[in-house]
Parts: C-alpha cells; structure tokens; sequence
DNA sequence: CGAAATCATTTTAAGCCTGAAATAATTTTG
DNA sequence: CAAAATTATTTCAGGCTTAAAATGATTTCG
C-alpha cells in the first residue's frame, strides 16, 4: 500500500488543523464547553432547588428585574435571557402567583407589559444572589486570577465568533444574573 | 462617614480581585461562558430542525450510540448526557418510534436494556454528524488554530476545578457528539 | 380618517427535563 | 436458601421551552 508521489506529504503524522475538511479540534472545545456549562447550571439548579426552593429560570428572570430599577417589558426580558417570548410569559406566571413580581400594563402603550420586582421579590432576590456569587466563586476556584482573565478574554473572541457567523439574525446576551460586558 | 484608618488602603481603585470577598470575576466569567453555550446551541438546535426535522436531545443520544459498536444501556447513556435516567426513556421512546435506534433486555441482566442505532439510525445520524462538524467549525472559524488550543486547556482546567468544588459526587460527561478528552 | 402593516404579548401543542416514587431483577448476607 | 439490600429502569407530576397561531394595540400612509 504505497503512498501516490502526488499525495500531500502529511499524510501520516499530521496535525489536525492541517488536514483539510477536519474540524475535530473545534468539535472538542465545543464539548469541553458544553461539558463545562452544563456542569455549573446544573449544580446552581440543585442548590438553588435545596437552599431557596426555586429554579434557575425565576432566579435568571428575577436578576433581569433587579438590575433595572423603571422595570422591563416582556420582550425585553425574553431578548435579555435569550428565550421565547411565551417562556417568560410562563415563568412570569409563576413569580406573579408567589408575589415576587409585578406585571402592569404601560401607560402609553397598553401593548406592552412592565414587569418588576416587588418588594419582596427584591429582598428574596438579594439574598439567592449573594449565595449565588459565592458558589461560582467556589466552583472556579481551581483557576487563578490570570487565568480567569484569559478564559474570560478568549470567550470574548468566541462570542464575537459566533456572532459573525450567525450574522446577529438573532440578538440578546446572557442569563443568569448581569451582563458579560 | 469617615474611613477608619485601619482601613486596607485599596477602598477605592482597587482590582477587584483584591476586594476580599467580591467574585464578580467569576460571575462575568461565568455569564459569558453561558452567553457562548447558549447561542451556540441554540444555533445548532435551529439548524437541526431546519435541515433534519429532528431535535438536539435525539441527535445527542444517537451520537452515543454510534460511538459503541455492542450498544449501551439506558443508565449508560444517561451518565454521558449528564441527563436522568426518565428524560432518555422518554428520548428513547420517540427514537424507537422512529425505527432509529433498537431497544432489548440484555441476555445477562434482564434489568438492563441494551440500545443500539439501527442502520436506519446510523445511516441518518452520520449525516447529520458530518453537517453538524461543519456548523460548529463555522461558528468558532473567528479563533485561530492557537487561540483554540488554549482555550480547551483552560476549560479543561475548568473542568477540573469544577469536579473538584463538586466533589464528584455527580459523574458523567459531556453531550452533543464524543468526548472532549 | 381608516385600512393595512407592524408590534407586543399570550395561547397552544408538543417535546424536554427533573426528582421522587414505583417496579422489577439481581446480588448480598444471615 | 430466603430476606434484605442494591441496581436498572420506568412512571409520574410538575415545570421549562419552543415555534407557530391567535389576539389585541399602535403606527403608517393612502
């Protein structure tokens, strides 16, 4: 079985990135990511649902509120978290029945509804929030300063990556609590 | 309101890393890892629909499937997806609805069942499998060669900082398609 | 003005996902 | 050996999520 003297001449012993059409290397970031993400979310989940007896979902709509002190329209909020406009619809439903939020119509467009944080939804926020901070902080905590800076730095890149390729059909930034920017 | 003169000398114009007690760091790193997670997800959802009619949950599991030539059981499949054992019944069920994948007791322990892809299902998943790599290596196209090296071994550190907090109590790894090791 | 287009939200139908309880099979151990 | 413990899976109730259709309000412009 002899090589073709026309063959490139990587074809043993070559590096990923150089063989033309293979695109391992980007698939593995990618399920290293997405290995990454989804162990966080899910240890937030679980310790929100044992501590606070909530959800992520309440907690990331709640963080949305608390940053804005007129309020927020659905629309807004849906864009912000980067779900469908009926999914906040939901979830709203749920804070509304437990008193953490209020939802009113606007005065000058009744088209739009303006969501807050009601007093106690506040106080319950801050709370989860604090907890919230610390447990991020906890699971990083393998990682040293610079090392947060860089990560934090190349996922800028990544983002502007993504964005370029999906052409900002789409738009709206993170959840969870605040922005990245 | 006078500060103390016991105070640290750094209340003001300090780095935050240097404020005791304050992770906003870790919490904007966090936020943008997510940012970055989610669009490329959501992105990859779309296109799956768009172009295959199918979901990422299925294209998930089959990607397991077709990793392993004697099939997996249900229990494995939900460590790898990091998903519970009742969400891949019920994947499964569509799955098995749709001649895709095959499902029996295993000859040893009839507790067990045993899936595998049928050729329908390999056929369809490595068509899916080779649009699905170049989606992804579409959407990171923005990073170099080295910036995408680094990038995996800082969020491998990621990974086993956040395995550390965790205390392994949890296992499994990752979704989508393969490892990331 | 008023019809048409646009916009914000809700509703709907379908699927994903979880933790906990139930079921069923196997292994351990007294 | 058989009761108890363990293990694998399914079922269940409840909540999240989406895309698409429906509803209701506002703006555009003929």
């Amino acid at each position: 079985m002899e090589i073709p003297s026309s063959a490139p001449l990587l074809d043993r012993e070559t590096k990923a990135s150089e063989r033309p059409g293979d695109h391992k290397d980007e698939l593995r970031l990618w399920l290293r990511m997405l290995t990454c993400s989804t162990l966080i979310e899910s240890e937030i989940r679980t310790r929100l649902r044992e501590e606070f007896k909530t959800t992520l979902p309440r907690f990331d709509l709640m963080a949305q509120l608390e940053k804005s002190t007129t309020g927020m329209t659905v629309g807004e909020v849906s864009q912000r978290l980067m779900v469908s406009n009926g999914n906040v619809t939901a979830v709203v439903a749920g804070l509304l029945a437990d008193g953490l939020v209020d939802k009113r119509p606007a005065a000058q467009d009744r088209r739009v509804q303006v969501l807050t944080l009601t007093a106690q939804g506040r106080r319950a926020f801050r709370a989860m929030a604090e907890r919230h901070e610390g447990w991020i902080a906890e699971l990083f905590a393998g990682l040293g300063a610079a090392e947060i800076g860089q990560l934090f730095r190349l996922l800028g890149q990544t983002k502007a990556s993504l964005h370029q390729a999906i052409g900002k059909r789409q738009n709206g930034t993170p959840a969870t609590a605040g922005d990245d920017e």
